[in-house]
DNA sequence: TTTAAATACTACTAAAAGGTAGAATTAAAC
DNA sequence: GTTTAATTCTACCTTTTAGTAGTATTTAAA
């Protein structure tokens, strides 16, 4: 019942570029540092994020990154969703092939909910409600 | 964010032997077959179980598990702290260390309802409650 | 008392996730 | 034009999780 950690790495990247307004374009190496995650496993994710079109990269010397959109038009959702994470919606809790509320398995009901909570928190936070000052990165 | 695989399985197991009482033991032959659990891998949880104190085991010819206790007095919870899916409940979604409420990740605000919500669900719900017919097991 | 059917133990293999290394490519600065 | 600092690509290594194999132990039935 967590984040794998992929996951978790890409949203501290994108939610730190996102709400830093101080520069246009953030190195490797920098986001590396300050957010400590391992270079070599970072800049891997980087392109993940490139190709999933949530950044844009400028490649060569004073290169680096920056989000391709606005951060209040990417969700969480869709980050977990480009991580396999929230993958399959309807996938079974206890991993019992797919649920379509009839057939259940013993934990549906007292499931949905929270679940659906969840699902819409993931879905109506942006990148740029992470904002925020004093927040751990 | 699911549980994963050996978890499912220990609860799949639990609720099957919680909820069918035609039977005084449950042998690991039968357990995989009917749950469609790989034997060697089950019986491997199984002693997990019974050291755990959930199932007790009854070894030598016609032998077999049964709960160690009444159904009610096994909760979701439990399971999971067995099998360090909610470890520490103090984890920080984004992996960046502990959550104290004073040393928040961006997502913290958002997180802490749903959160609390899935902890009273899985704590609320015993093997017990997981009862019911047509189920899928 | 032997045999059969069950759990328990030890050790290994396979797959997935997490992480590292090094070279190739790009493009601005010099 | 060369150098330098950046991203990208390919390939590998490490750790964790999932699953398998074989044997030892236990105990009731035959
Ligand atoms: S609980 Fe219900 S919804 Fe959730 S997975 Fe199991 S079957 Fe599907
Ligand atoms: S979100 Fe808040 S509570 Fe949840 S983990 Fe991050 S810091 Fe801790």
């Amino acid at each position: 019942m967590q984040l794998n950690n992929t996951t978790q790495y890409a949203i501290r990247i994108l939610s730190y570029i996102a709400n830093k307004h101080d520069k246009q374009l953030y190195s490797a190496k920098e986001l590396a540092e300050i957010l400590s995650i391992p270079y070599k496993f970072l800049t891997k994710i980087m392109t993940e994020l490139v190709k999933a079109d949530f950044i844009l990269s400028i490649r060569g010397r004073e290169g680096g990154y920056k989000l391709s959109r606005p951060a209040s038009e990417i969700s969480i959702m869709d980050v977990l969703n480009q991580f396999n994470e929230f993958v399959e919606q309807k996938q079974c809790l206890l991993g019992i092939g797919m649920c379509d509320n009839n057939n259940k398995c013993g934990l549906h009901d007292q499931w949905v909910k929270p679940k659906k909570m969840i699902k819409d928190m993931f879905e109506n936070t942006t990148l740029e409600n992470l904002d925020g000052n004093g927040y751990k990165i």
